[in-house]
DNA sequence: CTCAAACTTAAAGTTAAGTTAAACTTAAAT
DNA sequence: ATTTAAGTTTAACTTAACTTTAAGTTTGAG
């Protein structure tokens, strides 16, 4: 079990961020890391999952406050069946959203692909 | 063979986006449209199909200049061998980063599914 | 203890991608 | 011919997502 913790430039370097952009997310209330007794951030492995999370979905197209949304669902915990039964929903909303998204990169990738044959084409014909 | 020509008004609500964004397009260097007598934008079938791989490439995530890059290389007609080559090796950069996207994309899927899989358990859970 | 490196906050600045507004012109319908 | 809907340009405004700067604080090495 590791328990490793983070300074916030270490795990900015990591992520391959700027660690403005990591107190970014926090003030955006995306994450919230313990503190030092003098107040500097201490990130837990909890954190950094959290944080590859939200570079995933940021990569993925979501913006910050859809990813916060998200994580809000993720996290808590709904005894209520009708909380339960919204959050549920909300899960079944974005894999439509994403199973979209799939068609549209094939759509892209049929573009490019014909795009290559062209330039490959006509460099055989150069090459006659 | 469809010649339809469209205003900006008919071409923005065809494509459900407002005329200044076209605009903006335009004024970016995206498309060209011809012009009436009196000033007025005139788009073709091309200048339509154009505007959609513009949206396409947003949807997906190129941001407008790398769109202006893409639709730059795929209009060019390079006859020079140099030209051609660097035209395929850029269509492969951008198919790989494609590729990229789709594993990035079933890695959100399964965190999602997992999230939803959570809910279906607990709401079980709440009816025994 | 001292000093530099790394940290803190708060506020201002930046960039991309539009949107909105003002002032004017063109086209279409009666 | 007149009115009105749609179009034009230019410039200012907006929002998201950061980045940069300034001024001060904490930490770790020597």
């Amino acid at each position: 079990m590791k328990k490793k913790k983070y300074s916030i430039s270490e795990l900015a370097s990591e992520l391959e961020i700027s660690p403005s952009s990591i107190r970014f997310y926090e003030e955006k209330g995306l994450i919230n890391p313990e503190r030092t007794k003098g107040n500097q951030r201490i990130y837990s492995m909890r954190d950094r999952a959290r944080l590859k999370l939200i570079l995933r979905g940021k990569r993925f197209g979501f913006s910050l406050s859809e990813i916060s949304e998200m994580i809000g669902f993720a996290n808590s915990e709904p005894e209520e069946k009708h909380q339960l039964e919204r959050s549920l929903e909300y899960s079944e909303k974005k894999l439509s959203e994403i199973a979209q998204r799939k068609e549209e990169l094939e759509l892209i990738e049929k573009d490019l692909l014909e795009m290559k044959e062209k330039f490959i084409k006509r460099l055989q014909k150069l090459k006659e």
